[in-house]
DNA sequence: AGAAGGACCAGTGGTCCGTA
DNA sequence: AGAAGGACCAGTGGTCCGTA
């Protein structure tokens, strides 16, 4: 096991200008594309860093178990951030300060373990009773120690997790391959909507359905990149095409 | 019908001290009585009068229907308060400036319709989909003409729409009782939360089943107060006992 | 360049309390 | 005194973008 290290391959970088300014565009299937503003129109101009740390008087659930795991930092110094994933067959172990696929996986499971912790108390407490992971769930899974769970991480690679619930043989080929193709991380998380675009095609278009279906899935709110590309693909229905929603690429 | 009328009862009144302080009170079966601090401590200090009337961008429903009611005020001039409720019997329809309890059921089912409007065209457009009456659909409402329906009035009287949907034979009675009484209107919908409780009680104490269970209910979010009467009844489950919470009082 | 995650923001659920 | 509802607020879902 690893501990309290730092990952290596950090470099001090400014990332490149940001013209990620969320604009959509979905091709239509006879070649012409065309442009669509995106549903939230972005319309932000952050500040930066004030350092919350209110003192933050939560819910209080004392017992909360703390929670270990063998990968990325642990111990009792300064938490850093997590290793990156990379991407790993299943059942390898990620060598050196990287984490695989497998354990981000885990991670998934744990947050329901950690909702079905939040369901019970409420259960108890006679309150309204969380039926997907919020941010209840995510501050729960802190304060019982998973610091390395966080909402922006989970809910980046939910269409991955998504793609190993439902169709698991797929999922482990694509792994592979993209392992073996030396691919990314980025890249093989965007090769997971393809497959599950074809998935929702076959299911009749429905991918809260889908979801809903499955009862590991049923606890994680549908990705709105899946659920566009969904929509854009059922409207292309006839036909090949191509479609491109908000930075995400697919050919087909 | 009525048309473009104030409430001939309306008094320049000031309402008494607030004495409000949303404290929960919930008595012991055994003739203890223990308080209970709010599930969400009240910390506000209001403000007042700010005119939102910001230009207000919203999702644009051009065709909404634009729906009209015979109860109440329409008509071309100002907006006015809608008439207050009276505890009318079933089929009664209410005289002078007032509204019966059939109009407030009619409303429940006006915003079931709103929603499935909302529904259809989230789905068309696919988008995530409500499956409460949530604030989008109470904007839709409003954008739609009736502005007569709001958030506050719906959320408020919920309990009452309930019973009425889960047993109706027991709402009749109850409206019939209270009328003969001369009850006022805030009597019959304290009145409403015993038999819900009731029902509850026989039912597992699962209040959000229950609901669930009704298709016309389950689009309504359970009453927080609904839950917490549950809640304290069941832990009181042997013997009589009394209940009260956040001013809503019942005997048992 | 690629990736993890603190922190932000628009719009939500919930209901208080100034108003009629 | 009783009631309708504008408007407020804490905490949500969603994800950007400064950071490592």
């Amino acid at each position: 096991t690893t501990t309290n290290a730092f990952d290596a391959l950090s470099q001090e970088g400014l990332s490149e200008e940001p013209v990620q300014q969320e604009k959509e565009v979905v091709g239509s299937g006879g070649g012409g594309t065309w442009e669509v503003v995106a549903a939230g129109e972005r319309r932000r101009q952050r500040r930066r860093k004030s350092q919350r740390k209110v003192p933050d008087v939560d819910y209080d659930y004392e017992g909360a178990d703390d929670v270990d795991n063998g990968n990325g930092n642990s111990g009792g110094s300064e938490r850093q951030r997590e290793h990156p994933f990379i991407v790993t067959e299943p059942g390898e172990v990620a060598r050196g300060k990287k984490n695989g696929l497998d354990y981000l996986f885990h991670l998934y499971e744990q947050c329901r373990d950690f909702l079905i912790q939040v369901q019970n108390i409420a259960k108890e407490r006679g309150e309204k009773c969380p039926t997907k992971v919020t941010n209840q769930v995510f501050r729960y899974a802190k304060k019982a120690g998973a610091s390395y769970i966080n909402k922006p991480k989970m809910r980046h690679y939910v269409h991955c997790y998504a793609l190993h619930c439902i169709d698991e043989e797929v999922s482990n080929a694509l792994r592979r391959t993209f392992k073996e193709r030396g691919e990314n991380v980025g890249a093989w998380r965007q090769a997971c909507y393809k497959p599950l675009v074809a998935i929702a095609a076959r299911q009749g278009w429905d991918i809260d359905a889908i979801f809903n279906a499955h009862p590991r899935l049923s606890i994680w709110y549908v990705p709105t990149k899946l659920r566009q590309l969904c929509h854009a693909e059922r409207n292309n229905a006839a036909g090949s095409s191509s479609v491109s929603v908000g930075g995400d690429d697919l050919r087909f």
